[in-house]
DNA sequence: GTGTTTGCAAAGAATTTGCAACGAA
DNA sequence: TTCGTTGCAAATTCTTTGCAAACAC
């Protein structure tokens, strides 16, 4: 990561630890929408005595920075999305992997629902197969 | 419940037993989008010894059926909604209610994605503030 | 030095499982 | 009678918390 990338977290008050610099570089430009676990594993390998903690505990100060976005699209279990533009997603009902879609819907909630309530944004999930499982399935 | 719906659920292959009818009872017509919790402690008033496991047991089931959906909406929790019919929801980021949304979007993917995913559904998801939370914000 | 972050272990929340007893059909 | 369902308790999974030691700045 480079130096100015750092300077940026920092400036937002987050102390750069080494743990919190394999996070962030773990995250970056990562579309698989890891979930605490993906992380954890991933991280352990450099720092074997990593605990959940301390991921659980980055996620969170990266989430109140709106640095990355938490997901609730798989049941039970909290994905984390370091892509923080507006974009939808697909989710395969098989594998459950989750794929990104960068279009703009223009999804228009018609007055009747926006009198009683502001929206900030809106998000599409598109359930389905990915190719893999369609060739799976019989 | 009316007997043509008990031999309906009874044709599906489920046994229909006090419990269950509660729990289907309880359901009908819910827009509240219930999580296991509150099934359980609205069924619990009427069958003191009533267990969770009987809840989700009784979900699962009617969930393999196709009669009610299980929604992914809310971090680390199950919601349950018996309103099968393709509709979106509006989450109040504060409160966390959900509402439903009746309209039909035509969200339209482009073939660059459907190409290697078969789209079954989809579904809109609208993040805000209800009325309430509107006021209470300062 | 100060105050945050880490690691650990224990607690907590949500869900699942094993199994004997029960009960719907 | 049969086989699916219930209730209970224990086990799992995911996440959070408390606290002393470590460390970023």
């Amino acid at each position: 990561m480079t130096k100015e990338k750092i300077e940026y977290y920092r400036k937002l008050g987050l102390k750069m630890t080494p743990q919190r610099l394999a996070i962030l570089e773990y995250l970056e430009g990562n579309t698989s929408h890891p979930s605490a676990e993906d992380i954890f594993r991933h991280v352990e390998e450099k720092f074997p005595s990593m605990s959940f903690a301390t991921v659980y505990n980055t996620l969170e100060a990266l989430k109140e920075r709106g640095l990355i976005l938490e997901l609730s699209i798989e049941p039970g279990k909290k994905r984390f999305d370091p892509n923080t533009e507006p974009h939808h997603h697909m989710i395969c009902e098989r594998c459950h992997k989750i794929f990104d879609v960068f279009e703009d819907f223009a999804v228009n909630l018609p007055e009747k629902y926006t009198k009683d309530f502001k929206v900030k944004r809106c998000e599409v999930v598109f359930y389905g197969l990915c190719k893999e499982c369609q060739e799976k399935e019989v």
